[in-house]
DNA sequence: AACTATTTATAAGA
DNA sequence: TTCTTATAAATAGTT
């Protein structure tokens, strides 16, 4: 497979492929009842994403899954050593199901920011900078804002998830 | 298009699909000199992943872009009103800058999780957790252990990068 | 953007 | 799971 070298035949070949997988990723989701996240930058660097359905159900079927297999754990009544070992899954679930929790969080937010920004180059900002009225500047400026306070609220919950983790280590 | 209803045919059709969209997505990479990222949930939540070449590479170009737009600003000399423009600029650029910053590491340790995930469902861990062995289940547990390491670091570079962009807002 | 000849993907069956 | 093949879909080249 060769790298297409004429520029303009290559923007046309990047939209129609990017279309395209998308395409497909669309067919595989709701087809096999999968979930799919894609993000692809062109060669220009401009952001495309797609993903479907939304990550939080997928984290919360992960979770639910986990803790079933606690419960089936704490119903263990046999001797001393099955115990034992009861109580080390039970610790290795616990903070498997924290780290699920963090990747899904992660992924989710990382698809937001970068959402974010294709819808950003997409409408009035995909002009220069230097074209933009003082409106828009403002405007994107209180979008930047509204983002970096995602990004705090995002740090704290990976803060608290994290000292859940430290705690429970030595349950 | 409708949803595949025999659970077998589903797992086939899946599997073929997956690598399909895969290789589309291998292929758009090389054809056109893109970014492509790709995490997909089987419907029996296994995920798979793809990525091509490497995350770093793009925020580390995106941040070149950035610098030389602070540079071409900074060599203004006309009017008020022009060297104004251009402070607003600035600021924005450096806030946007950041932005993707936080979203390129964000991608990545996300990719990173759910690469680890994938590696530790795919080898022993792939069997259901009564069947390892207590040599395993430690493995496991450093795996687990080392994980968090990355997660608290990747939260420290978040509250840098986070501080930076507060700071970086009444200049 | 639209067309079409060719290549490629894939569903069904082995 | 892998291979085959008839059919359907994607796409490169062209207008």
């Amino acid at each position: 497979m060769e790298k297409v070298q004429d520029t303009n035949t290559k923007q046309v070949t990047f939209s129609k492929r990017r279309l395209g997988l998308f395409k497909k990723a669309s067919e595989l989701a709701t087809l096999c009842n999968a979930e799919v996240g894609i993000v692809v930058f062109s060669p220009g660097n401009k952001p495309y994403s797609f993903g479907k359905p939304n990550f939080d159900l997928i984290a919360e079927r992960f979770k639910n899954e986990f803790e079933e297999e606690e419960e089936a754990d704490s119903c263990e009544t046999s001797g001393y050593s099955r115990g034992k070992r009861a109580r080390q899954e039970k610790k290795i679930c616990k903070r498997l199901n924290s780290i699920i929790e963090e990747a899904e969080a992660e992924k989710k937010h990382g698809e937001d920011l970068h959402k974010w920004l294709e819808s950003a180059q997409q409408d009035r900002f995909n002009k220069p900078i230097e074209e933009l009225t003082l409106e828009e500047l403002k405007e994107f400026e209180a979008k930047i804002q509204e983002t970096r306070c995602g990004i705090q609220s995002n740090i704290n919950h990976m803060q608290a998830s994290s000292s859940l983790m430290f705690l429970s280590k030595d349950n």
